[in-house]
DNA sequence: CGTCCAGTTGATGTAAATCAAACCCAGTGG
DNA sequence: CCACTGGGTTTGATTTACATCAACTGGACG
């Protein structure tokens, strides 16, 4: 395994942002050592399921390039993405049978893929992991709970503010303060319970504001990150 | 301890609908009965505190009777209750350092306190209980997929009918179809993103379309079950 | 018997959705 | 090399579901 990967790796348990747990102790190289021997690697093309709500957790995915999107649709097309997953993420690993969300790719995407029964041999060998599985389960509630405060009482301005430094946040390996935006203005939308047209609409606002630069469509760049802050309630 | 009382506490630890995961295997009697030597009393005012967003978690509890709520606040009282509890329920359990959400008595409470490190030392001589505990999380993130769908992409009559199967399904005891709603208007609004008008004109709506009966303002009763879930989409 | 507060109902305002039309690229293919 | 195509993006005009503002009701309680 490469160097790069190993960073990868460790990025990945932890990449989501703690937000009332700290971060855990590093959880041992050879524990999740195991993990890459028995990977086997999935190619996805743009929109394709990794797998869909209902289905069986029997695996479980860590994405290595591109992004995903974690989604539920209600009969009708309404759709809303819980999540969206860039490189480093771990995609199904809080699963007790099946899936609660379909996971799409976000244009073209490699994984890898796990067996799960051998993350719960895992467990039972160190109790340590099955503590940090709580852990950051216990994260990803208090992460919900802020989430449904901004899809229930925050205006369009406010919850785009957040998302992008949300986002801002976990890619913070690219320099400067240029934000990555690989999903559409739609995935955008159904991720902040708001329209393509009102993102859009919201975008260039911000932009005439002086908060943000749109770089390209999907290229931003943050130029008052404290006005931006406070307008997203972040503090 | 009384039998009722325990029937009280199994129900607590399964009284969130399954939503993926299936109820667990009981856990032993002999492990959760330590916890009832060891709680301590709480009688909480209506609208007191619990505990705060933010305060160290050191302690957990146990809803006897009453009604409480779990929520989160902005800084210009811009409200979102993320849960109820009714008795049976527990409090502040999944937390790792501390609360992330306020807990609030809904009227007259009476709780019982426990130590969180009693439970850490049975967590630890019972991995059956750290497994159940994460079971658990795995399934209320699960349900906060579901609600953030509800707040970011449902209609007022929808979430309503939501709001109500789920409180149905939770008071299981009651007899007939009646809903008992200890909670205000005010409330049930801040927990669905809905003002307290809208909230009152869309039962009085849904009770005009025959699908409710309001016998006051804390009590209704479901005349259309299968109508009801239709419109919330259930299934 | 007033007071108070939650609930209800009505009138009006508005943020965001919807409808509609360009626009902008990136591929594709002649 | 350039016209064509099609999906995403952007901007404008209009509609609407819900919020806001305001008035009234009705039960609880001193």
């Amino acid at each position: 395994m490469l160097r790069a990967e190993r960073r990868d790796m460790e990025r990945g348990f932890a990449s989501l942002p703690a937000v009332t747990a700290p971060a855990p102790p590093q959880v041992e190289q050879s524990e999740l050592g195991l993990l890459d021997a028995l990977g086997t690697v999935v190619l996805l093309k743009r929109d394709a399921a990794l797998f869909q709500e209902g289905d069986a957790a029997d695996c479980y995915y860590k994405l290595v390039s591109g992004a995903a999107r974690y989604c539920k649709l209600l009969a009708d097309g309404r759709r809303h993405i819980t999540e969206f997953f860039l490189s480093g993420d771990f995609i199904g690993l809080h699963v007790l049978d099946a899936h609660w969300c379909t996971a799409e790719a976000v244009g073209e995407a490699t994984l890898v893929r796990y067996e799960r029964r051998i993350l719960d041999t895992l467990v039972a060998r160190s109790p340590r992991l099955g503590k940090y599985l709580l852990a950051r389960a216990y994260a990803e509630a208090s992460e919900a709970c802020s989430r449904m405060l901004l899809l229930g009482r925050m205006t369009a301005p406010e919850r785009l503010a957040n998302f992008l430094l949300r986002m801002a946040a976990r890619s913070g390996q690219v320099k400067g303060d240029i934000i990555p935006l690989p999903m559409t203005r739609g995935d955008i939308g159904d991720h902040l319970g708001l329209t393509t047209e009102t993102v859009c609409r919201t975008l260039a606002q911000l932009k005439s504001t002086g908060l943000i630069e749109l770089r390209s469509a999907h290229e931003l760049r943050v130029l008052q990150p404290q006005a931006l802050a406070k307008l997203a309630h972040f503090g």
